[in-house]
DNA sequence: GTGTATATGTACCGATCTGTACATCTTGTC
DNA sequence: GACAAGATGTACAGATCGGTACATATACAC
């Protein structure tokens, strides 16, 4: 029972649950993807919930640690930085592994607004809210909750648009719709 | 087998779909909610995923029918239309029943981009889009498709915020948002 | 009444679901 | 080598999945 076991099997199965859904793949189906036995996926996961759960933690960890490290690496300054997030997301959308948002999926499969998976992504969506949040402070905006709030609007609309197929290049529009609203927020 | 026995039946799987989820729900419970037997229900629908593309197809109706008319209702000039929106959107927002976009949520589920419950979801979305692009042309938009799919952005946006409980008042923020975008836009 | 066509209820199919019992294999210690 | 402890593989339990076979009930013809 080695820890990166662990990690390895967590690591998998994000990838599985993400192109293939949370009822629709079975424990089965898992534990062929893996290697691993039954016993060994039981010993490390107690339930199918305590390893979906695992996986929306790393994936929490490695999309936001990507999202900033990108944003960083376009621009150095705070509204810069705000207007780095569609270009970053736009780099997603056309990523052949792209299939949307795998927090919004999560919660339409578990909607029950007390269930640990539905609230596990919306914790996930606060901390990019406070993130954005503080960058819009540090932009000099009049309102930075109200503008962080709007310029998130645009992201996951942005997410569910790309995933439906609509429109052309939705995270480009977006930044447009954001550089009108950061020009009419800050300063 | 009258013909409105059927429109029940698709009413009823509606709600339970809409409520539960798609793979979360299994035949046996839309037989004992909907109180037909298993045979009738078979002899309705092919299989499960016909009906619920007719569950689909009768959300669409409803709910374009839903926003289209209170749109009306609160706005007769074209820009007051594309704002009142965002009024609607609040009203469903604080319905009990309230459970998110029923299509995002399809989609979610049913990710491959051919398979028909996202086509038919995609198909929605793109309704409602054609639908206001031909208002904010009417508003005098120097871009109506531009600004159109930017206010679909913060509409789904809103919704996908509003499922998650995060931020106060994401219709009213997106609506805020909306207003700049439209001054900007238009003439 | 009899015959026929359709609607329904029940009981079941094989597959798959999450999760477990239990026997075997591997590993470290002496 | 012997032995204990933990990891693993297999086989299965009990429930539920989508879907169907089949026997019965009901309706309308005549």
């Amino acid at each position: 029972m080695r820890p990166n076991k662990r990690d390895e099997l967590v690591r998998k199965a994000l990838d599985v649950f993400y192109r293939n859904g949370f009822h629709a793949t079975g424990m089965d189906m898992l534990v062929v993807e893996t290697g691993v036995s039954k016993t060994s996926m039981y010993k490390h996961f107690r339930t199918k919930e305590d390893l979906i759960l695992a996986a929306l933690r790393l994936r929490d960890e490695n999309f936001r640690n990507f999202l900033y490290r990108r944003i960083e690496e376009i621009a150095d300054t705070p509204v810069g930085r705000l207007l780095a997030l569609y270009d970053v997301l736009a780099e997603w959308f056309s990523k052949k592994e792209f299939r949307g948002c795998m927090f919004i999926k999560a919660s339409a499969e578990y909607q029950e607004k007390e269930h640990p998976i539905h609230v596990q992504s919306a914790e996930h969506k606060r901390l990019l809210l406070e993130h954005f949040t503080k960058i819009a402070r540090a932009a000099g905006a009049r309102e930075p909750e109200t503008l962080a709030n709007q310029l998130m609007l645009l992201k996951e609309g942005a997410i569910v648009t790309a995933v439906m197929g609509l429109g052309n290049d939705p995270a480009q529009k977006a930044k447009l719709a954001a550089e009108v609203l950061i020009a009419q927020g800050v300063g």
